[in-house]
DNA sequence: TTCAGTATTAGACATGTTTCGAACTTACGG
DNA sequence: CCGTAAGTTCGAAACATGTCTAATACTGAA
């Protein structure tokens, strides 16, 4: 049966989900979150859901042609969208998604 | 098992899906997108899949507080990415939202 | 046909995005 | 301590977006 009550979609979730399909929304990140998400990154190294990367921006920035300040801000942009999460170790840079994040958005779709 | 092969994420497809995903990127056409998907519009008749609507323009421009000119353009840009598809029956516009895209994009967030 | 209501288009303007190069920071190795 | 390699920050240029008003087009009713 259908649901005739109003699901509270509140005008902050709208904004805050709005802004992860805006981080999205730029075929240079999204390149960056899928390759992320499927751990088809370069030197990529699984470990449970954290993917560990060497020298991630760098070869982004190869394989996309773009200036390595482009593609940094490109991860701050998923960064503070709350999509993607980074944590240095040295000279090690560990990238993962927010699984959690891209699930609210899966079932913001209906799923 | 996981999969060692590379998946053929094709730039045309990354392209084409970060285009859907820009139509989502704004929180006005966010909130009409999820209206529209929830059938939670205003004058809604629900007919199976496809939500009927009258003056549903005029109706998102008071709610939204936006210039009638404006929701026409943020209709357009959903329309335009493939995510909705509307109808005109003399007074009556029947609009809908796009299954398959939809469940494209939620494919792509691993669903 | 003319009118009222609704949707679209065109043009304009302010703001935001994408990108770069240059300068700066950090971490490791010799 | 210095050099190298990787990232970040900053400022600027080019381009795109969101929004409005005004003008135009379409629809049904008087």
């Amino acid at each position: 049966m259908s649901n005739t009550e109003k699901v509270p979609l509140s005008d902050e979730l709208v904004v805050d989900k709005a802004k992860q399909f805006k981080a999205l929304s730029n075929p240079h990140r999204l390149r960056i979150f899928m390759d992320m998400s499927a751990c088809l990154g370069p030197g990529c190294v699984v470990e449970s859901d954290v993917g560990q990367f060497e020298n991630c921006q760098r070869e982004f920035s190869e394989q996309l042609g773009l200036a390595p300040s482009t593609v940094s801000h490109h991860f701050k942009e998923l960064r503070t969208a709350g999509l993607m999460h980074m944590r240095r170790e040295g000279k090690k840079v560990f990238v993962w998604v927010d699984g959690d994040a891209v699930t609210e958005l899966r079932v913001l779709l209906g799923g």
